[in-house]
DNA sequence: ATTACTGCAAAGGCTTTGCATTGTA
DNA sequence: TACAATGCAAAGCCTTTGCAGTAAT
């Protein structure tokens, strides 16, 4: 989406940043993927380009995005050991995690939503961002196991 | 509730593991609270009680615990940065982060639960986990940026 | 010419682990 | 007496930061 692209690069100069050849590089990067990428993958996709970008710089520039909203940040793992990144395009996603395969299974971002709008309307809160992170058994596994009865 | 503990302690004994000093501290010290702690609380409630306990055996127990679903662990703050730790008992606990005024917002579990049944229905998985955390304005700052017209 | 940005390397924060010692069963 | 559990200190992993040099505007 080269479209993006643009406009983030307009954006970050109406702030006064500079739009650097690492900063354009990180913005290609995370255009070509639609799945959350963690920051040493981003790294590495950029390394593949220009093998004098440094793990530094992505952290910052993805840290600079994310406070730009250019892109969403959010843990998908069960272990949340590291964060996942993103360009912010479409509705978030949030994932079910198999703990017997490692499989993810996709959420739609429907039924998260219907809950956050009773809890908004509930609590009189608002909800900026939404991390649901789920563990369990992929449909898949759930039938096995089903029927082996172990489930 | 003293009779967790002992709960707790026959489990120990019946799979083998030895009832240690420090082991029944860090349940007495989490029975003692009803809110998610994070490690290095934990640590210091128990230090408070016997200065000799370490760090790592904190730790340590807190995973063997975890592994016996004597504890619940998960992630509560918008960050991620820490674990917390909780006695299983109960459900679960999720809560909405302020980013204005930092306070939590307990979220009741009905809520999640419905998603999670439809989630199981929609689409075959099973869950034996959620970690939710929601960003967002607790009730009171939402009332007060509304009425400047801010939100 | 400014001043932000970068790369490097070191440090920070949380958690885990190796090893010798202690203590439960 | 065995062998698991502990304390200590070091290491691991992901992320942030200080600093001197570089480059965008």
């Amino acid at each position: 989406m080269p479209h993006l692209i643009d406009e983030a690069e307009t954006l970050l100069h109406e702030r006064g940043f500079k739009v650097t050849p690492q900063r354009t590089l990180l913005l290609q990067v995370l255009a070509s993927q639609t799945a959350y990428l963690d920051a040493d993958e981003i790294f590495r996709l950029a390394h593949s380009q220009d093998a004098s970008i440094s793990l530094a710089t992505v952290y910052r520039t993805l840290k600079l995005f994310a406070e730009l909203d250019i892109i969403e940040h959010r843990y998908v793992e069960p272990d949340h050991r590291r964060e996942v990144f993103r360009l912010s395009a479409g509705p978030e996603q949030h994932y079910l995690t198999c703990i017997r395969c490692g499989s993810r299974t996709l959420i739609h971002a429907d039924l998260l939503n219907r809950m956050v709008s009773e809890l908004v309307r509930r609590k009189g809160v608002s909800v900026t961002s939404a991390c649901a992170c789920f563990t369990g058994y992929c449909p898949t596994c759930t039938e096995e196991l089903r029927q082996r009865g172990e489930l």
